[in-house]
DNA sequence: CGACGCATTGATACGTCTCAATGGAAGTGG
DNA sequence: CCACTTCCATTGAGACGTATCAATGCGTCG
């Protein structure tokens, strides 16, 4: 989401069922002159180490809104970082396409296994987006090369699993409104992190996908914004979305483990 | 649960200021002998590879009921398997102690970090458990000897975060009685592939740990309970349990990932 | 046996889902 | 460029399910 590279491309009106490419490779990913180089992962470490981008062989490849990067049961080569867009990662094991997470410019593709082993998750552009990608092959050679990358690949495991668990003590146990209001500050604190705006962007995803992400119906998230509109936390205007006050927004959901929780915790336990 | 090797023993009003020790190193775990060779990790590696237990120095720890075997935050030097009883662990993070995983026997504890870094779950026992520990320094000094242990411990990491998923996926979107059916069927599941009766065992968990792993209150639990004695696929009285259709309860909760799914792909998309 | 904690059950309130209709934004074709 | 179409978001009224509060029943353990 935020800055789409390009305006968006005319779109039939299945998205699965285009005959213009799925995908399709632009150019090397120049890391030296991408914006996001001191915030992704293959950016630090081509920054931080003599490692070049090229010895990486970074791809850079564009995904169709709608469109596949890959699909659950596909072998996965690489890891992947989002340049661009918005990519929901879904698990389709229990038959409704359930969203396990939204992957924000800057971002790493959730990491499943390390090796090439099939991925239990598909990886589906929200709008237009453009990826990167570095072959775990390429990175194990340069990782026996520079040990300082091994760290990095250490905590890019350990990691991988941790949003999921996030995920859940959002949603387990909190009403509607919560969810909602820990999602979008959850998007706040994570745009943040990232450089861009944090108060004012556009949603890529519809309604029924956050509905999906949040275990909702897309008409209770409508609500939701509306309501946190009428209190005058939020501005919503279709996809366009300005946050009016991040504090209260935080305190209306106590699940935002990630940014600072203003909540002490003797506050929190009394409830 | 299931076969506690001794009588529980006196408990105190309040679980955690006991003045009893909290936990008791007993023995040098004797891989040898222990019923779960076949089935834990350690096990199966001494069993398959000239290491022997106590190359592992595996040791072995009771743990009263209510007590915890680490918490959040501490350093933990050392990955563990649980021998007998019941193991909760949870996140508290939050605020309220939400639970992420009961830990049967025969099942490793979360593996949160390969080295020693802190960790983010306690791990309470839910009724008096003896847990099976490995040293990660000695562990790694047996990998670096027989590589066969290396394979095994790659999965383990892979597998580490896969529950938080499932558990997910078994609330989200979900009504009390298919969480409930879900819960029950997981467990069946679990026992059955560690060679416990699958059909009739003892809950050791209260209702209360049920709900909150759930994300549901305990009334709720109970109805859910009294809701599937009444349907006829479950017996209920208070701790013990006798699932009278294994089949029927499968089918009340599409969510269980684990075991084999009955219904075909194209009815559960229908929904 | 008696006391306590836990599980069960009931009545009610609240919140979310459901179904349905309207409104608005984005893209299409003349 | 504008009107048209289509998809998506919003809003409303009602049904349904879970939380809540309270009382009773029962196992567990002293």
């Amino acid at each position: 989401m935020q800055a789409r590279p390009y305006r968006r491309r005319a779109r039939a009106g299945n998205d699965e069922d285009e005959d213009e490419p799925m995908m399709r490779e632009t150019r090397r990913g120049d890391c030296e002159w991408c914006g996001l180089r001191r915030v992704c992962f293959p950016g630090r470490l081509t920054a931080e180490s003599p490692v070049g981008a090229a010895l990486l062989s970074i791809r850079c490849v564009r995904i169709a809104r709608g469109h596949a990067l890959y699909r659950a049961g596909e072998r996965i080569e690489a890891f992947h970082m989002l340049r661009s867009g918005c990519i929901k990662e879904t698990d389709d094991s229990d038959g409704r396409e359930s969203i396990v997470n939204f992957c924000l410019p800057g971002e790493l593709l959730t990491v499943q296994n390390a090796a090439s082993a099939k991925s239990q998750l598909s990886s589906i552009a929200v709008e237009t987006s453009f990826v990167c990608a570095v072959p775990w092959r390429v990175f194990y050679r340069v990782c026996a090369q520079f040990p300082s990358a091994t760290g990095e690949f250490i905590k890019l495991i350990a990691r991988s699993g941790g949003g999921t668990r996030e995920l859940l003590t959002l949603i387990r146990g909190r009403g509607a409104l919560e969810r909602v209001a820990g999602f979008l500050s959850n998007l706040c604190t994570r745009m943040q992190s990232r450089g861009f705006p944090a108060r004012e962007f556009r949603l890529g995803m519809s309604r029924e996908d956050i509905a999906r992400y949040l275990g909702l119906r897309s008409e209770t998230v409508s609500r939701c914004f509306s309501e946190l509109a009428r209190r005058g936390v939020l501005r919503v205007r279709a996809k366009r979305i300005q946050i009016l006050s991040i504090q209260e927004m935080r305190r209306l959901s106590i699940a935002d483990v990630f940014g600072s929780l203003e909540t002490p915790m003797a506050e929190r336990e009394a409830v």
